[in-house]
DNA sequence: GCAATATTTGACCGATCGGTCAAACCGATT
DNA sequence: AATCGGTTTGACCGATCGGTCAAATATTGC
């Protein structure tokens, strides 16, 4: 396996992580391979000298996000215990991540909302969380309709990550910073409660249908 | 008050909807005015003769964007009932509003993901709704920690937007379509179940405390 | 010390960008 | 036929884009 060039170099990591802010504050096509190397403090001639090109830069910014996500989110997805366990679980290792990574929302975002360019990368980082949802949530909701576990995956990824990029939009409508760590504790508690809210309409739901069933 | 270009003349309008397409397809700086004006059949110069810039341009879409939506929220806003009536009756207005105008998830997540140019302007967009929100929800729900009003904004948003923004993503791996139209009626389903889910969580919430205090 | 190797730079390339402008074109009006 | 206002076009502008390359500069191994 090749090594990639930002941990050959520690310049290559500077201008990795360069590409990595200003992609994350303005766009992939917003951002010239110039604006790259003036912020990492080099010309641009050495950009193209470790990454040979706009594309693999862009690419090695993302899948460096992408392999962080996957590895944050691994060992919580592979333990067991109760599926409520198991949710909360979860839901702290994302939140643990995002916050640990305050770029990842909107980068991810982009690449959803934006040009489907890299559409299969994208893919690939989301669906071993989905496999899980869809795994974890088969034990407790019905196998499809309204309450199938796709629509839960949706649902507390928009819940969970929604926050973060709207928050520097909507920051200043608000009474509180709300990227400020008691904001933040706050936004994980409500999407504790929102995740045992769902767990206990689910069971309601299925004693009421066993019920009928009766 | 000056009528926009699209209303006089009926070519301006379909240099209008190419740039409407083709943005939300991609994004603002990924889409040129070369690449507008061949989308619309019509030559470049043309596109600057209607609309004087880009940023114009770009502003008229969103512009129109916005206030299609606030004009097809605003009667289900106004109008009064029970809370659980006027959040079911704004949910319907926005689930339609983004069923009739298929690029506006996308658009919007670009705006609030992508660089902060129009930030304002997204923020008088979302802000009605934020605080009309704020205000449905003060009946219900404590004015601050992980219940208040501000959270459920934010989470219900999420929920609404982000199924059509993923659904582009994730389909392939679904079993189904996610925007054929019963896939949309489960969709709609679902947020109306956590809607009620999340007024009798917060029912439940109210009860206990006053139990406490008693 | 020198030679080989890796890093960094400035100058340059063709293509494309947003934008301008004068001229051509058009259907009415007289 | 002449003309006139609105429409459409082709040619062109300077700036910037992603990308290349040979030469200059550090760094390493001997």
């Amino acid at each position: 396996m090749r090594v990639p060039p930002e941990e050959r170099s520690a310049t290559a990591a500077r201008i990795l992580q360069a590409a990595d802010e200003l992609i994350a504050e303005v766009s992939y096509e917003g951002v010239s391979m110039r604006d790259v190397a003036e912020a990492a403090g080099v010309k641009k001639a050495l950009v193209f000298y470790y990454f040979n090109s706009k594309a693999e830069l862009f690419d090695r910014v993302i899948e460096r996000y992408y392999a962080a996500h996957l590895g944050a989110l691994s060992s919580s997805i592979e333990g067991s215990g109760s599926v409520r366990d198991r949710l909360h679980r979860v839901i702290d290792a994302y939140l643990d991540f995002i916050e640990a990574n305050r770029r990842y929302p909107r980068l991810i975002q982009q690449q959803v909302a934006g040009g489907n360019v890299h559409l299969d990368l994208i893919r690939r980082n989301l669906e071993p969380l989905f496999e899980w949802v869809q795994a974890t949530f088969s034990e407790v909701a019905p196998s499809h309709g309204p309450l199938a576990a796709r629509h839960f995956f949706v649902t507390f990824s928009g819940i969970v990550i929604n926050y973060y990029t709207y928050a520097v939009v909507l920051g200043p409508l608000w009474s509180e910073d709300p990227l400020c760590p008691s904001a933040l504790t706050d936004r994980r508690s409500h999407v504790h409660w929102m995740a045992d809210l769902v767990l206990d309409g689910l069971e309601r739901e299925r004693t009421e249908d066993s019920d009928r069933s009766r």
